[in-house]
DNA sequence: AGAGGCAGTGTTAGCGATAACACTCACGGG
DNA sequence: CCCGTGAGTGTTATCGCTAACACTGCCTCT
């Protein structure tokens, strides 16, 4: 039942017939403390079952251990598995994570979702929510408390992890280029990530070096639905030949349409997409992707944010490298 | 920069003319202000920036707002979307979340992980953790502290919410069996996750009760590896025409390992998965699915946590109906 | 031998909020 | 006209902890 009242440092004192501040510094290892007074008082702690009161001494210190987490209220893998990253680091460094998340990424419920998490008096924010709308939305956040961010743009007013999106998919545009594809087509993600504008700058770009023709973008928005859209779209495309999905729910999605309108991948068109979800190596055909280490960026960014509570001002970009796995979708044909 | 204190109380009376108190009752709605006076202070409140200090409060009052949410440290679809309804749900009702994630469901770490959420003085706790450990680690859990599982085990010696797994998995059996095949295979989950006995269970009973011999089960992990292992096994099995997959994922893998052997899909064998992931209708073929609303399980979760906070007993067990989505892969052949 | 230092412990004063109660009026009823 | 009542406000105690400093011995150094 609830209501028996914790024991107190007091209780804990009284108990084993010292001063509470003797068993504050037992608990602490501040100071020190005769091993036989100790011995006593880790016994009546055990005996009492007592638990320091966190409010007591966040009140005291003005330090809570807490660090708040703006989650996208989504479960995309890519977020997902950051936010255990980030989850994981702060742990082990003793910090627990309040999670707030948001359904939209405007600037309005971000700004909502940061003034809950400081009304929490957490020590430090993580803003995982890689838009366009995002990165400027914390330009204009108040910076009396550290705010990282994950999966930012390179314009971001604060410290940013990620993977580096533009490398990733300019090995992946390589890749095809060099199987021989005359040019590459994309489908890309949501205009307003930040993710998306990396990936089809760097296709782009990778395009152009080398020459070869820029198709038309078609756009998706993540899902395996949109994927599909653009599959059927790009079905009747003459001289098309290879394609680089923006991410792998999409490749999933676009390789369905092909499959129903009789192209089949690899042998009359290249696929490949962007995440390395555990799935796509499972596809039909197995998906050649863009693995990300989500659970690295999630480590970093812990990193930076530990930084800036600590009061130093950690480098403002820190990219994890991209990693591109090969697989039947881009295979011999 | 930090070291800017923050303004308390005390500040904005001194600011506003008015004793603490006032300002207190101003900020909290409670006791009668003269609506002069409550302006005085809101202007106050607003030129200082005033932001009441949460430790404090959870000091006095021995309430802090948290709750914890012991969380399986994966990106599984189910679990994840299980912990944002739980972070809506909350977020509504004025708790901010906690989430502790444990990466194997062992007793050990479920206790490690509760432990570290009650000292950080979480009101109440939601273990997500479907594994029969957790059933019985929680059955050892010291009481004093709301606890609700979700997903949980019949058995279970707290409240829990959960998708009905039994029922989803008779359905999708029984439409297997409705479709004229003789029995249905089925490739199980992990032997030590509740949800894989239930639909274990269901599926079993569902063909005794139709009287249809019932095969040896095959065993994943949830993973699509799982599932393509399951596939390559039973792709030589003869009289193979349905089967069952516990999960999406391993749905997929398994129609993988079906398309490389040659088998079609739904024309040699129907195929059934459970969890109807955003993906499943993209498959090759759209996968005949049971889809569980995780929104709905987290928002109930929190629920009888939250009767459980305020010191009512809820029902034990609330269960959520599964809906069977019905597409190609059980599609006329 | 006296001064200084340090291990080991205690005392006191807050941290910033709410709870509980006290006080001052103005007003209405007997 | 006096008193009870309730709106509006203030005073004080307290939550459980740590910071800061004080105190007591005992040991070491000069």
């Amino acid at each position: 039942m609830t209501g028996v009242r914790h024991a107190s440092l007091t209780d804990v004192a009284e108990l084993a017939g010292v001063s509470h501040m003797t068993v504050s510094r037992v608990i602490n290892g501040t100071g020190p403390v005769r091993a036989e007074t100790r011995a006593r008082v880790l016994a009546a702690v055990e005996k009492l079952d007592y638990r320091p009161n966190s409010a007591a001494r966040a009140l005291v210190t003005g330090k809570t251990g807490n660090l708040g987490v703006v989650a996208l209220d989504s479960t995309l893998y890519g977020p997902a598995s950051t936010l255990y990253g980030i989850e994981n680091a702060a742990r082990e460094a003793g910090y627990s994570v309040t999670i707030t998340s948001v359904s939209a990424p405007n600037r309005t419920s971000i700004a909502d979702a940061i003034e809950t998490l400081r009304r929490q008096a957490v020590e430090g924010i993580v803003v995982i929510a890689p838009h366009v709308a995002t990165g400027k939305a914390l330009a204009h956040m108040p910076s009396d408390v550290p705010l990282v961010a994950v999966g930012g743009g390179e314009h971001a007013p604060v410290p940013v992890s990620a993977v580096d999106q533009y490398d990733g998919a300019r090995r992946v545009t390589e890749h095809l280029l060099a199987l021989g594809h005359r040019t590459v087509w994309h489908v890309a993600g949501p205009a307003d990530w930040l993710e998306t504008r990396d990936r089809e700058l760097a296709w782009r770009e990778t395009l152009e070096r080398h020459g070869a023709k820029v198709p038309r973008v078609v756009r998706g928005d993540w899902s395996s639905r949109s994927g599909y859209e653009a599959g059927r779209e790009l079905a009747g495309q003459k001289g098309l030949t290879a394609v680089f999905v923006a991410n792998d729910q999409m490749a999933l999605g676009l390789l369905r349409a092909f499959s129903e309108t009789g192209i089949a991948v690899p042998k009359d068109v290249h696929v490949a997409g962007f995440d390395d979800v555990p799935e796509a190596a499972y596809f039909s055909p197995p998906l050649t992707t863009v693995r990300q280490d989500f659970i690295e960026v999630g480590r970093r960014t812990f990193r930076q944010l530990a930084e800036r509570i600590a009061g130093r001002q950690p480098q403002v970009r820190d990219l994890v490298p991209a990693e591109l796995i090969v697989r039947e979708s881009t295979g011999p044909r």
